[in-house]
DNA sequence: CTGAAAGCGCTTACAG
DNA sequence: CTGAAAGCGCTTACAG
């Protein structure tokens, strides 16, 4: 089975290159080539296995039909589950994805995205470091399609898709102070990334609203890198505080596990001593003990959205309408809350 | 900031695109291209921001520097953990990797593989469905770069990177009737994996040996499209035999995770009335009530090695080592099963 | 209805 | 040290 090229397939059939190019492509109606002639030659390709070459094809038509996906971290689950969906609405369009991982380094973005852009994919959904404003602007103003995801810049203007972080926790902050915690701490991570400075802004609206202030010592912010290790410290000291921490905020899923995972060790009852909420969720925060109380994001519509809006761009459609998307989140109560 | 190409940089310097081509290529020294020579064109590139068009180059070399990775499901933790080491490794190695899933159906891994060869990768990793050993055979028969990990055809002889899944839950079992559990149920999928399937001999081969035979009331299968609805009757069919059953293996985490929401839902006692083996686990599996004994799969040594092999052949160093590999699990021992 | 030919943007053997 | 030219495998405007 040696591997067989168009120009194969039309010297086996004295046709010329053109003739079977363009019934391959299912253009052999609007070119007026006799059914006949069709026949033969998908009897032909399909016989003798035809694959066509997609960098030729690609190269010649100016598009690759690959769409370039770049996220912090393919294995942390909410992007998983984000590629997941992308890779499934991108496919129904005939679509291929590549993706990379830029491990929330700038440099490697910076990068990843120049890679990408070599090679050819026909748009780019990122979910940036937001360290690469340069570089995002660079793309905007060469017209490349572009969307941002789960992370923006706020003073660019690229299309986007994220989560009304603010919000959300504002709210999540709410709910447990009408359960009668008093004493919230705030738990999140070092990172430049307006999604979790808005949570943080949202935690310090809520409580501002009712104490007027808000405590230094009940925010914690861990070390990327590090939070694992820090966590330990960081849990006691909010626990061995003049007025004891009823409450803790958790601003990521792997805050939370790794939070909990402290809290277990110290023997504190969840939800009597401390009530427990996250922002974001692993796959078996339900059945956790106790199930986790978890702020869900949509990650469907978040992929779907994406995809939708990209390949509106690639085809030079440019719809106006919801280039800059905010989803809504959703409080899932469980019992780490009590009540 | 227009984008440029070869010629524009050959021209701008009064040079052949030959010339900046093998400087940019690295390989001006080797031509002896004089120093300044060299310089001039590096610089110019830089400045004017030049990316080579990867397509071209790839139509040229016939050399993608892509491997193609087909899956289930990227949203599956397991995969998407494998992913991101393929991707971690590829990236080192100067490789971009392009994933696809499968969604178990052997249609679409079919599609995939020929898209994925049409795309012209240059090699292919996947976690089949099992069911395309006729395509699979004909990528071998052309010599195409190939790795099977996770799941393997044994009538095949393709490279493949497996886990030992019959000795890991033959171990689990015999470890649960170590610790006095007697009627010990296995819940599957009906999947035609050989790995599944040599779970289930796992667990045959550990009963039997004791038993002298299985019960097959004591084995459940579960349909992989439905398993969440029918985990139900099943846990609850389990639990009424005359002879309860005092400990249940999954066969996957997505099973593990079903079944401890129903038994959780049942008020069952775990581990007194029931202890929990999962194969595979999700993230949170340590911090779950209680925490679940889990056979642990070595998921970065599996892609890893899945990309050592794949680049190997496709640099065509047919090392014969390590072609057919089978991995240890760990059973890693938690409050699941009481001890 | 069908074909000859140019072109996509690279690489590379060959020549000087 | 450097360049002209062929070639990778497609697509497509143009001509007949």
């Amino acid at each position: 089975m040696k591997k067989i090229y168009l120009k194969d397939i039309a010297k086996s059939l004295n046709l010329s290159k053109t003739t079977v190019s363009l019934v391959l492509n299912e253009k052999g109606n609007e070119n007026k080539i006799s059914v006949t002639t069709q026949k033969r030659i998908k009897n032909y390709a399909k016989k003798h296995n035809y694959v066509p070459n997609h960098l030729a094809r690609g190269l010649s038509r100016g598009k690759s039909d690959t769409i370039g996906l770049i996220i912090p971290n393919i294995s942390d689950i909410f992007y998983a589950q984000i590629a997941g969906h992308i890779e499934k609405k991108a496919t129904n369009y005939g679509y291929t994805v590549v993706f990379s991982s830029s491990h929330e380094n700038a440099k490697n973005e910076q990068k990843l995205i120049r890679s990408m852009v070599n090679r050819q994919v026909d748009g780019l959904i990122i979910a940036s470091t937001q360290q690469n404003l340069k570089n995002i602007r660079q793309l905007r103003q060469n017209k490349f399609p572009l969307v941002l995801i789960d992370r923006h810049y706020p003073e660019d203007s690229s299309n986007y898709i994220i989560v009304n972080n603010f919000i959300s926790v504002k709210n999540a902050t709410n709910y447990l102070l009408g359960l009668g915690r008093r004493h919230i701490a705030f738990i999140t991570v070092k990172l430049e990334l307006e999604a979790i400075r808005q949570r943080l802004l949202g935690y310090h609206q809520a409580i501002k609203e009712v104490y007027g202030d808000v405590k230094q010592e009940l925010i914690v912010e861990l070390n990327p890198k590090n939070y694992d290790r820090e966590m330990k410290a960081a849990i006691e000291k909010l626990l061995n505080q003049s007025n004891k921490v009823d409450a803790m905020i958790f601003s990521t899923h792997y805050l939370t596990a790794s939070g909990l995972r402290e809290l277990k060790n110290l023997k504190i009852n969840i939800p009597e001593e401390v009530a427990l909420v996250s922002f974001d969720e692993l796959s078996a925060f339900d059945l956790v003990d106790p199930p986790i109380t978890s702020i869900m994001q949509p990650v469907e519509d978040m992929g779907n959205l994406a995809v939708e809006i990209l390949l509106d761009e690639i085809s030079g459609l440019n719809i106006k309408k919801h280039k800059k998307v905010v989803l809504e989140t959703e409080l899932i109560i469980r019992k780490s809350c009590g009540a």
